[in-house]
DNA sequence: ATTGCTTATGACCATATAGTCATTTAGAAG
DNA sequence: CTTCTAAATGACTATATGGTCATAAGCAAT
């Protein structure tokens, strides 16, 4: 399971919800891959307004003419761009979600960072799109309604809270919605470290979180 | 002390150092008060981009001629709302740091939290700057050298833990740079969420703060 | 070679918008 | 009233950019 190609039969989903034209549908992987690739990596660089279409095209090898067959408008490169990601990110957490073996919380926690770490190597050129991506969805001009990248990720830190709970090994007189709220937020900002300049040590950073996060800062 | 309103011995300043000219200075305070505020507003709102001088001026009754004979150009309209907000939030953080009479760092979080949350509300109309402000400083177009926002809090915020060490309240084994740029993440998230959708009772949540920061989620 | 369908192309259009400048207006001083 | 300086004005320019369209090229089938 990679990001970075495209699957065919979501492409063929995307067509049907008129994001994406048939004509693009039809191209060669390669064509679609290196449109698909220069969109990710202008975007997250300049953000929506700051991508100019002219300068994907030049990039992806590709006239304008050409580019405005495949999508109806700029906004639906953004939308196909998100949607493939959130298609990603779903099967992702899918997988996660079925690879675990951990029964603890924190178990679990830290096999999200690891996974979410995993990512970010994956994501290496491009990882000011994943930045983009979020802080888009939260105040961008452009809303793409139904979806929310955010909420996959909370879903599933939610579900460990709860879960915790549940087994006993989180007390249990917080707000789970709540919690994973701050406890999302807080893995997203250890891993915009690790984006960032300031280069963590794996191992010490997750162990960071988890003592942070379980057992709070009292002495 | 308010960030709304312009302070004559800041504006001076920021002539000297080539921001706005000295034609603005000169003007009436209403004036200078309306494009502040309506720079604000507009920045908040569409962001750095999508901010058009053209409806500024409309906006601020004065014409596009007069504009740029307050400001450089656009970049310097921004550059002038920031460093106002920085100026503001410096003399703020001072305030604060005076006015406290609690010794206990978690007595001290719980002023900042409180402190924060009355200042959301002076943003009523403008709350969206305070999110651009961050933002933009993170990942704009437009870097506006020497000036860090967030620097500030997080300073404030990291004393706060470093006091804490030192009087033993607060663990030793944690880096206090990691531990202040954490807890910085998780009262932003807070008031965040004061800004957005979800209203909390201002008294819970503070409790909530402290609770999950000091005593982790651990049962 | 011809036909017919699909894809490619880039000149062109409409619009938005940062920034300029020659001219006018306001107000103070004499 | 005249003169001088500072401030106001909006038409105008230059440029960027999303989007269109008529035409050309590719290619398969007959």
């Amino acid at each position: 399971m990679n990001a970075l190609f495209l699957d065919e039969n979501l492409i063929a989903q995307l067509v049907r919800r008129g994001v994406v034209s048939d004509t693009f549908r039809r191209l060669t992987p390669d064509k679609k891959n290196r449109v698909y690739r220069v969109a990710i990596r202008l975007f997250g660089v300049y953000g929506y307004d700051g991508l100019a279409v002219d300068q994907l095209c030049k990039e992806a090898g590709i006239s304008k003419g050409s580019f405005f067959q495949y999508f109806p408008s700029k906004s639906h490169l953004l939308e196909f761009v998100v949607l493939v990601f959130d298609d990603y990110l779903a099967r992702w957490l899918a997988e996660i979600r079925q690879n675990e073996k951990a029964v603890l919380a924190r178990d679990r926690l830290s096999y999200l960072y690891q996974s979410l770490v995993v990512n970010s190597r994956l994501f290496k050129d491009d990882e000011r799109f994943f930045l983009f991506i979020t802080s888009a969805m939260n105040h961008s001009a452009v809303t793409i309604e139904g979806i929310d990248l955010e909420h996959h990720f909370r879903d599933y830190v939610e579900e460990i809270i709860e879960r915790g709970e549940r087994t006993g090994e989180i007390r249990g007189d917080f707000d789970v919605e709540m919690t994973g709220y701050l406890a999302a937020l807080i893995i997203e900002g250890l891993i915009r470290r690790q984006y960032g300049d300031r280069k963590l040590a794996q191992r010490e950073t997750e162990e960071y979180l988890i003592s942070f996060l379980f057992d709070g800062i009292k002495a």
